[in-house]
DNA sequence: GGACAATAGTTGAACTAACAATCATTTCTG
DNA sequence: CAGAAATGATTGTTAGTTCAACTATTGTCC
């Protein structure tokens, strides 16, 4: 156990530790750099005494979809969350009136969150905050085209972590 | 304020709303990718009986730290989440003889977390996985060259996230 | 048509993380 | 040198998330 312990001390302090693959070394900066950016844009809703970032992106995905409705599994494939878990974050959103609960008649099991007034109302006021965050961080590094390819490679990149059990 | 709201209402039940920005899907696709990957990479962890992913990311920062020990507050910050947070995250690797606390004598006020022998040889065992999980992520998307090149990317946006309050 | 499996969603318990307040130590300043 | 400000870390509280179990509805196959 020492010896062992003794020699990965040596192999890490002489820096040839193996895990500095490089895609390795841009997982990492994924990882901390959605945390760093997330950090900023809940920062500057609270600042503005606005909701949480994930009510932002609960309103902002139920307003992309037709009707301005999604049924609950979608939604939470979508938001990449558990299905309980949306559930919850569901009721509070229309616990404070900015979504409500709509069913299927043809098939009794689905259920849809679908906007309101007040949700579209709020999802304007909060999307120039966010909005302008997001200019402020990515303006600086990335031009329109550049921001389109890191959307093309990080699409790509879900897609085999999701179909990726093959 | 009211004639604003009304007007992006229309625009949104046309389905013209404006939160397509460039940067903004960018954004996006950082987000649910990150939340998508780090899901796999729970799933494989979870699959061979290993502790959460936050436990690697703690014994791989320490040990490519100095003398495989780091100060809490620069681990926090290393690591994107709260001191307190960390201070019940390396609590539980304490007890589960992975870290120990040691201690500055010249400044008695700073702690550091310090890896064991035990936290080394998971470490060692969680890494493959790790690694495994993202070389099929990203090998299909990411040359090594493009992989370097995401993570510069990645590493400006998230300078600016960071220093970018000015 | 009726039992069985599959799908959609919700609920309760355990865990995790963030926020604010606090303690201890050090540094600055008059 | 004493007191105030700043720094480093921990603690209690609160809120949110996941996991597993559960209900309800629909589809499938003798």
């Amino acid at each position: 156990m020492s010896d062992q312990a003794t020699a990965t001390t040596t192999a890490a302090q002489h820096g040839e530790c193996p895990a500095n693959t490089p895609h390795g070394e841009a997982w990492g900066s994924l990882s901390r750099t959605h945390a760093a950016v997330s950090q900023r844009l809940q920062e500057a809703l609270a600042q503005g005494d606005f909701p949480p970032l994930p009510w932002y992106e609960v309103l902002a995905a139920v307003a992309e979809a037709p009707e301005q409705r999604m049924r609950m599994g979608d939604l939470a494939e979508a938001l990449v969350i558990t299905r309980g878990g949306l559930t919850k974050l569901v009721d509070r959103l229309v616990k404070a009136g900015l979504l409500e609960r709509t069913f299927n008649e043809t098939d009794r099991r689905v259920s849809y969150a679908t906007l309101l007034p007040a949700g579209i109302h709020l999802l304007t006021e909060m999307r120039p905050v966010i909005v302008g965050e997001l200019e402020v961080a990515f303006s600086a590094n990335l031009s329109v085209i550049q921001a389109n390819e890191l959307r093309a490679t990080l699409d790509g990149i879900r897609a085999d972590a999701c179909s990726g059990v093959v």
